[in-house]
Formats: structure tokens, sequence, C-alpha cells
DNA sequence: GCCACTATATTCACAGACCTAACAAACTCA
DNA sequence: TGAGTTTGTTAGGTCTGTGAATATAGTGGC
């Protein structure tokens, strides 16, 4: 029980592992493939000191040798790579509508996934951690993958949450959450150490970067049922000082707005966040489909219909992103980021819509001109949240002991 | 000159030092004084280390044994204190209106302060180095410190910069500052590193903590010709990708909002900055006292002109901390702090008005209602900036060699 | 005043991380 | 085939920090 704590603790950042060990398996990983001199450049240790660490990597069976590099002009570089096999960890997503389930390889591949319904409005957290816990215990075993090498689980959920007591206030939808402890009754039941983080920092961990150049500094700005952001440096998400960093969705973004759930005023996600969209779209007469389809999926029809055409549903939702737009300056402006990336389900499926109308308000603000701070979209948005969070569990100490 | 840069390197969020001595130099220094056993519990080091560390360092003639504390049933504490002789650092803070200089011991205390007229809106940024330079010298010698122990200079200014490369975009009255490379000129001049800091970044390093309870994460609500803000963690600033964190006087606010020197429209500054505020107070017919009186000193007006009763000019403030009240929202959503500390000149004339009004935002939205964001006044909110500057040139590794 | 007791600080021997310097291995090219 | 080049390893040393044992300086009982 000691190591499961471990894995949760840390205390605001934490910063870069001084754990030579965690770098050498962190920059192998994020290379894909890379030999030993690459090594000694990316982590600043000596070539005597990678030698070392790797060998024990390779004993511990952690890594392994692929191959030679082909020669300039001396001897061909080793390549070295994560051993895939070695371990894998568990990353869940909650939410109202949906719960969705990856497991993730040593080497930080997605191996399978699974998408089903979300326990509804008013499940019983009691029974949702049962129905969690079974469902990852046949993910696993569907997968093929040796249980005992399973590590541990990720677990996010939407909303303000203290670290290592549960979710602290809530949407309307999960209200009933409020103060249950979930990680912990998931440790209990599946006998594995569960990490619990909010779900836009989790999609700031997963965002896979494919910039060019070097990007230390950057952020997510995360939209699902509600909209959330997180910061990541150097590998490590940023969580504040009680794990609920990157509230965006709840900046004041018009004096005298629309009451939110919260209980302020004003609240971006009150006035352009997805459920908002939707309520909008309902009141234009808009067709999502079945009345009875909320929260993304609702939302997803509205982003159909105006890729299909309909210029009603693309104004409700380029007016949204006008709003999504005023989060994202106020992301960089705050945070100074490199990088900002839209992810989460509702720019999985309406990205390609908000992404122009926040690109242009970022490179047009002060600040993003004289930086040029990058705003792309997430090719994974629907599995970000789970994949950051089984990617966290895999950078956790407990992920690189022998 | 290598040394020279090595103060003003540091991509990004700092980690916490991992050099043991500065860890040990910081903790006496913000205890004040302390025993060794106390230090192993601060610092995490074993009694061996502590030991063998405070040697050294008492070797070095940087710490100093101060007494015994009282017994508590066996062998009393040797409390040692940092030797405040041992070094010494100045800090300067630009503005147009004010120049502001310390000079700080090595415990972190003011020694010196010099406040001057600024050098206005006109100057040529090379006289104001010479300027500098002149009275930095000047306030070394008249304090009677050996210049030889004085270690470098930490220099603050208003507005957004690149680090290492100055400030890249300046309020109208320092537009011909922008790309001038002020530090590296200061450097030349003085033979003294200098470090370059965005004011507000530089205030939130040099906010004294009062509180009981211990705070590891913590922002400053800078405001004095314009607004921002800065976030520190465990003693060290989150300066973003660029050095420009926390800008939060240009996040919008009022989509449509009038015009601001930045570029953008709506921007917090712009609405409730102090240029508005002294505009809107002379446009109601205010007496500020002579019509030449700009910047700080003309808002220092209104706010003496509220204190002693006059409700037109309590009026323009109130309103202005309305806003402002939105912007330390915006602080807390994102950085999810222990605590705000509201500091600058603006704040430090007019504080008592803004401080309750910001509060009660604070403590009324849900995130604060949550975990209980402490917002307080800062008692040296005059000097904090260059107080800050130089505090962050003393925890540089400069400042612990022997 | 002496003795046990306790809390504080130090010494000493050792483990581990990481470095420099020297060396071995594996390729290219003339 | 061998010189040159690049990659990786071995050997030895330094430095940091640890645990175990010990020294130091008080308190309180008798």
């Amino acid at each position: 029980m000691q190591q499961v704590s471990d894995a949760s603790r840390s205390p605001g950042y934490d910063p870069a592992p001084t754990n030579s060990r965690a770098l050498i398996v962190d920059s192998i990983r994020s290379a894909g493939t890379v030999s030993r001199v690459e090594l000694t450049q990316i982590t600043g240790l000596t070539a005597p000191s990678v030698t070392t660490l790797v060998r024990r990597l390779i004993d511990d069976g952690l890594v392994d040798e692929a191959g030679r590099g082909s020669s300039t002009g001396g001897k061909p570089r080793t390549m070295l790579r994560i051993r895939a096999a070695a371990r894998y960890v568990v990353g869940v997503h909650l939410s109202a509508d949906s719960l969705t389930y990856v497991l993730v390889d040593y080497a930080g591949a997605v191996v399978a996934r699974w998408r089903r319904a979300g326990p509804g409005d008013d499940s019983d957290p009691e029974q949702v951690v049962e129905r969690i816990a079974a469902e990852t215990t046949e993910l696993i075993e569907r997968s093929g993958v040796d249980p005992s090498l399973v590590l541990g689980l990720g677990f996010v959920c939407p909303g303000p949450l203290i670290r290592n007591r549960g979710v602290t206030s809530a949407p309307p939808s999960m209200t009933h959450w409020v103060g249950f402890p979930i990680h912990r009754r998931l440790e209990e039941r599946l006998g594995l150490p569960a990490l619990l983080e909010n779900d836009a920092t989790a999609a700031a961990a997963g965002t896979r970067l494919t910039t060019s150049h070097d990007v230390s500094v950057m952020a997510a700005l995360f939209m699902s049922e509600g909209i959330g952001s997180g910061l990541r440096l150097n590998g490590n998400v940023y969580q504040g000082a009680h794990g609920n960093a990157g509230e965006v969705g709840h900046i004041c973004v018009q004096i005298g707005g629309p009451q939110c759930w919260c209980g302020s005023t004003g609240c971006l996600e009150a006035i352009a966040g997805p459920a908002t969209v939707v309520a909008k779209a309902r009141a234009a007469g808009l067709d999502l489909g079945s009345p009875r389809r909320t929260g993304v999926a609702a939302f997803a029809a509205i982003a159909r219909l105006a890729l299909t055409g309909d210029s009603r549903a693309e104004a409700i939702l380029r007016d949204s992103a006008s709003w999504l737009a005023l989060g994202a300056q106020t992301i960089t402006n705050m945070y100074d980021v490199q990088l900002l990336v839209l992810t989460g389900p509702a720019f999985a499926v309406a990205g390609t819509i908000y992404l122009p109308i926040i690109q242009e308000r970022i490179l047009s603000s002060a600040f993003g001109r004289a930086v040029n701070t990058e705003v792309v979209l997430d090719e994974r948005g629907h599995d970000a949240a789970a994949i950051g969070a089984a990617l966290m569990m895999l950078r956790s100490d407990l992920a690189i002991s022998a």
C-alpha cells in the first residue's frame, strides 16, 4: 500500500526526473529509437553513465537493442527502444455520457481501446466502481496481456478535484460524485495503484508532440462536457496547489453573464461550453437526433450538421469558438506556452471549426505575435484524457523499478 | 562572462534546488534562525549531511552560529543564521515615472533603499544605463558596503520581455526600449552580473510570506503603471517559455472593449489599469495636483482622495477593483494557488480599497470556496519588484559559491 | 552533586551516482 | 590491409549523502 500512494503523491509541480534512470526511459520512449550517443546529448549525462544505465535497463527487460543505425564513417550506432511488452497501464476516462478505456504498453502505444456508454446521470458511485473494475479486468483479459504486467490505472474525471480526496465539485450531471474517493475504491477493488486526475490535465500529459522543434512548455485546451486546460512543463504536468490548475472553463469572460453550475456567473463554460451549444441548437430547432441525446453526442450531431453545410449549426459553433478563443488567449497569456493543443471529445468532432478562429485570435494578440505560439488540433482528441492518465502512471516511479 | 549568463539562464520553470548547499542556504534564510535538527526536517537531508554542509557554509563565512535554543530535555539546539554581511545584491526597478533601488544583504534584508524620479517618457536608453550605473555605484558607496561583496544586480522593468534579449513590447511610455538589451549593457558598464525580469514576476519572488501555514504555490497580482502577475512555486518563479507568463493585464475581460496599447481590445489593463483610472478621474474633474503628474503619482492622488472621503474617487477605484477581481479570479483558476498577494506601487497606495473587493470575488467563486485561497496585501508593495529582483539574484548559483 | 536520561550534533566507514581518462569495437575509405 | 572515425565500455576517482556508533550538553531525580 506504500507504493500505491507513491504514484499519486507529488504536491504541485513535479520537477524533471532527477532520477537518471527515469530520464533515460523517458528519453527513449519519446524518441522511439535512439542510440546511446544521442542519449548523451538529450539527457546531458556522460557516455559512461548512459552505458551503465542502459545496461541495467536491458538487464531488467525494460529496454531492447534494436539493430544498428547506418555508419557515418565510424562504428554504427546501436539503436535502443523501449521493450513495449515489459509493462502495461490502463487509462480510464469517465464522464456522464461515455466511459473510455485504453490499455497502453510500456512504449506508450495504445494497444487496446474500449468506448462504452457512460453511467448516466443518476448512477450510484459504488456501482460504477464495480462496473469499471469489471470492465478493466475484461479489457486486460481480452487484450491477452499478462495481468501481472499491468502496473496500475490512471483515472480521469471532469471537473475540479482534490488530489487523494476525490471530486470536490461537479457539473450537474455528477453532483453525487462529490467527495467520493473513486481512485481509492478502485485501488481496493482491483488491487492496483490508481491515480486520480482532472481530465484536462491528463489530456495535456497525453498529447503527442508532433511539432518539429523542441517543445518544453505546452498547454492543452480540453473540451468534453466541460472546458478545462492543462499545462505541461518538460513532460511533467503542472497541477497547482490542490490539483485544480487550468480551470479555464470557469474564468469570467462576461460581467453579468449567465449563471454557471459552479455558482459563479459569466463563466466561459456557461457561455460557450458544449451544454450551452446544445441548448442553443435545440432552441434554434436543429435536429440532433433523439431528444434524449445529450452531452458530447448531441454536440457531435451539431458538428456534423455544421460540417455538412447547415449554416445555423455553423453559426452557433463559430460563436462558441470566438469565446473559446478568449480562453485560449488567457491560457497563452498566463502560461506563456510554445504550443497550445486543442483536444478532448468535443474538439475531436468540431475542431476544424474551432481551430482557425482560435488560431487567429492567438496569432493576432500582441504576445502571440512576439513569440509565435503555435495552435494545433490533437488527432487523438477522443482518447486524449484516458491516454494521458495512462501515461502519467507510466511516468511514475512505480514504472521504472526493476 | 560565463558566470554572468549563468544567473539569467533557466528555461521556463527552475526546479527546486537539487543543490543541497543552496537548499540549506535557502532554508536558513527563509527561517531566519534554525537549528541543524530543524534543517534535517525542512530539507529532508540526514543529520550528517546537514552537519557537513553547514560546516562548509560556516567555513566559507556564509552562515553563523547564533547562540543556543532552550533545552527541551536534552542538549539545546545550536541556532544558525545567515551571515547577513557576507554578500549583497542590488535590485533596480525601472518604470517611466520612478526608479527604485534597493540594496539587499545576504540574509535577504533591505539595507538601503533609494527612490528617484523615473527617466520620463523620452529618455535615451544609453543615458538611462549611465544614470542607473552611476546611481547604483552611489547607492553602494553611501551604504558603506564593500563593493567587492556585491554579487550582482537584478533589473526589473514593466511589460513583456524576452529573457536575454530585452524588452519586446512596451507601454506607450517606453516604446523606445523595445529590443534594447539593458541588462547586458548594465553588466558591461558595472562589471557585475545582471538579471532581467518582468516586474510582476520579480514581485512574486520578492513577497515575504507572512502566513502561518506552509505556502508552496503562490502568486502575486502586481499593479504599477500596468497590471501583471507572477507565479512562485516552492520559492522559484515560473517564467513560461519566453519569460512572459502571467500577463494578466492583457487577458480580454470584455468582448469589444476599449483598444489597448498592446494591439488587442478589451484588455484588463485598458479597462481598469492605473492609466485608465487616472484618465477617468481627470474626466470626472478630480483635482490630482499638477496636470503634469502622471502614472502612479497621479493614481496615488486619486487613492488619497478616495481615502479622505471623496466619493467620486472611491467609485472610480471600486470600479477598477471589480475588474481587477476578475483578473485575480483568473489567476486563481489558472494557477490554483494557496495565496494571492496584491503588490506593486499602485496597490501600495490603494490596496485597502482593492483588497476587500478582490477577496470577496475569490472567496465566493466555487474554487475559492472549495480550497480556501487566501488574498492579502503586501506591506512592501512599493519596493516589491526591486526587492524581488535582488532576491532572485541572491538565489542564483553565483550566490552560494565559496 | 552525582547519575541516569534525552535531545543534539558529529565522526567514520561505506554505498551509489556520475565524472574523466583511457581503451576497445566496428565501421569507412584509401 | 591499415589509418581514421565514430561509438561504446572499462577502470578509477570524486562527491554526495547514508547508517551506525559516538560525543556533547543540557534536564531532572535523589
